[in-house]
DNA sequence: GTATCTGCAAAACATTTGCAATTCT
DNA sequence: AGAATTGCAAATGTTTTGCAGATAC
């Protein structure tokens, strides 16, 4: 299976477990149940989760999950460079499946990440550097929060 | 005192510490011993330091002074707006003085965080947000680094 | 003299790690 | 059996907090 970049995300969301079973393989990660359970959890809810909010999600589920099967399987999928993490808050990591070139937006009032899409970028004085990864964070209010005049007071998170 | 935006980091600069009393006073930040030393430590070496890296600096100085202070005077900062928090490591949180919109680049061979002009940014998607905070963060190699060829291993930071 | 500021120690929180138990091949 | 995966509890590292003592206006 030879995919083209900036089609991936659309394709593994097609897939069904079976697929998942041999995209994982085919990355060098033995599928297991977890690795599996979560990574369908991050192609399917695109709603970058926090690595708790993954662990309280399998917990119903699952209830014998632990927290550090959660934190293993994310730092192996971030080693394989199947995830991305999202440092858009200094509390907690956040994680996306989605690996194209995109930026992120914090909702302010609800606290949701919204992906968009990023045209072009034009900076001056990094020259002569080696430029690896490229991160565009922005915050402010969501539409929704807009209408519905939800603002945050003094918190850290929307909730 | 009244200071254009794009102004306000040369300007402050050249301040002395009584003008940066005055400073601190206009905004409704009480001027005390700490609060002047870490603040001009903050626009005189523009390093972009940790809460550690500044509590290490002025402990050889001050041995009484505590994590505790630092991290106080930071938020209360961050709180007047007067510093910027910078989330490029999701480990620990840098500070930086300069309030002017402009991205950061750090070098995963050195560890230093560069600053770097921003031009222009096009995006699509965010039509009815509104947009409040922007935060561009860059990772690579810097040109010592490349000249030098040191590269980090497998950890986190450099150093 | 009353507010604020500072230092200390403990707490809180996210994340990592060591190790034993389990599962998979 | 042997290797990899998982769960638990403890450890780690950063940041916050409660409170007592010091300092400033």
């Amino acid at each position: 299976m030879r995919i083209k970049k900036g089609e991936r995300t659309q394709i593994i969301e097609k897939m069904k477990m079976e697929e998942l079973k041999e995209f994982l393989a085919q990355k060098k990660i033995r599928p297991s149940f977890y690795r599996l359970k979560i990574y369908h959890f991050l192609i399917k809810e695109r709603t970058h989760p926090t690595a708790d909010e993954i662990f309280i999600h399998f917990k119903k589920e699952i209830p014998s999950i632990s927290r550090a099967t959660i934190y293993n399987t994310l730092n192996l999928f971030l080693s394989k460079k199947i995830v991305q993490q999202i440092n858009i808050e200094k509390t907690e990591a956040r994680y996306d499946a989605s690996l194209s070139w995109h930026g992120h937006f914090k909702c302010l009032g609800c606290g949701k990440i919204y992906d968009f899409q990023i045209k072009e970028i034009k900076i001056q004085g990094l020259e002569d550097f080696d430029i690896q990864e490229k991160y565009l964070f922005l915050e402010g209010k969501c539409p929704y929060c807009l209408k519905r005049k939800i603002f945050l007071k003094g918190g850290k998170n929307g909730a």
